[in-house]
DNA sequence: TATTTTATTGAGATTGAGTCTCAGAAAATA
DNA sequence: TATTTTCTGAGACTCAATCTCAATAAAATA
């Protein structure tokens, strides 16, 4: 609502106009810590009664993963999940081959090596992904 | 050719039978250590000569990374990218986000990091993916 | 080897996540 | 309020990947 109402602020960045269904998009994804498909984020809005379309809903999260207020992730199975980044500093991510579950995790150890490893190439780091699949604890005992 | 040639080893276990098509696709994918994707390859075939469909390009390949032949790499550019696992260590990638270049490397530190990550939460790990994006040296220089 | 059986192949249809189009709706501006 | 500009939604479209099924090739059998 306010001035520096993140949501207003990458509107205003990018040019573009404040509406209803922009703010519930980005009210939906802080909604919940998941890790939802666009799809999710869609029927959830659909299911609260609120009408909007899954153009809009794509557009929308493209607009706050452009502007570092969601992240994008891609696990493999076909299509892009989405976590938004409030209170939420950088992690990677493990997953349940069989339940699913997404854990997160971070190593100071790990993102120093990664940083000397580009550092050693020459090259300057942009992002990366770092995913463990595993097979959690409760699925080993079921 | 030989009885413990790994694709005829590895039809054999699927129970297939072995072809011509998928003698040549294999042939293809060892002739470079190069990343390539399912349409390279088929072209890379078609342009030699050989006469082979996508379906099959596609349908081998899945066999072959089945049984550890080859190694299936998701980069985020929309399409799986393959490269033949002979006297091929496990690895990562480093993927220049400008040029497309990919480098590979290993770090034990890392390795061992990560079995921690997982055996510290009771899981066990199965396979996991760590692609760092960056900016090439030829690239910043350019 | 010839015949029969069974698996494979290829052309094109299909799928599905994501993108695009464009007429109508909504917001900004005057 | 009238005019201009941007946004939205329904559905068409894209494209990598998968599927279908009649024709073909490999294996099994005689
Ligand atoms: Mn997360
Ligand atoms: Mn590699
Ligand atoms: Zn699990
Ligand atoms: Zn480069």
């Amino acid at each position: 609502m306010s001035f520096f109402d993140p949501l207003k602020k990458a509107l205003r960045k990018e040019g573009l106009r404040y509406t209803q269904q922009r703010q519930a998009v980005w009210d939906e994804l802080r909604a919940t810590d998941d890790h939802r498909d666009a799809e999710e984020i869609y029927l959830a809005l659909r299911n609260s009664g609120f009408k909007v379309s899954r153009a809009t809903v794509y557009r929308t999260i493209d607009v706050l993963v452009k502007n570092n207020l969601v992240r994008k992730l891609k696990l493999g199975d076909g299509h892009a999940r989405f976590e938004h980044k409030v209170d939420s500093a950088h992690h990677d991510h493990l997953i349940c081959a069989q339940c699913g579950k997404i854990e997160e995790f971070v190593d100071d150890v790990i993102e120093t090596r990664q940083n000397k490893i580009v550092e050693e190439l020459g090259s300057k780091l942009i992002r990366h992904i770092h995913q463990l699949f595993v097979i959690c604890k409760e699925c080993q005992t079921a």
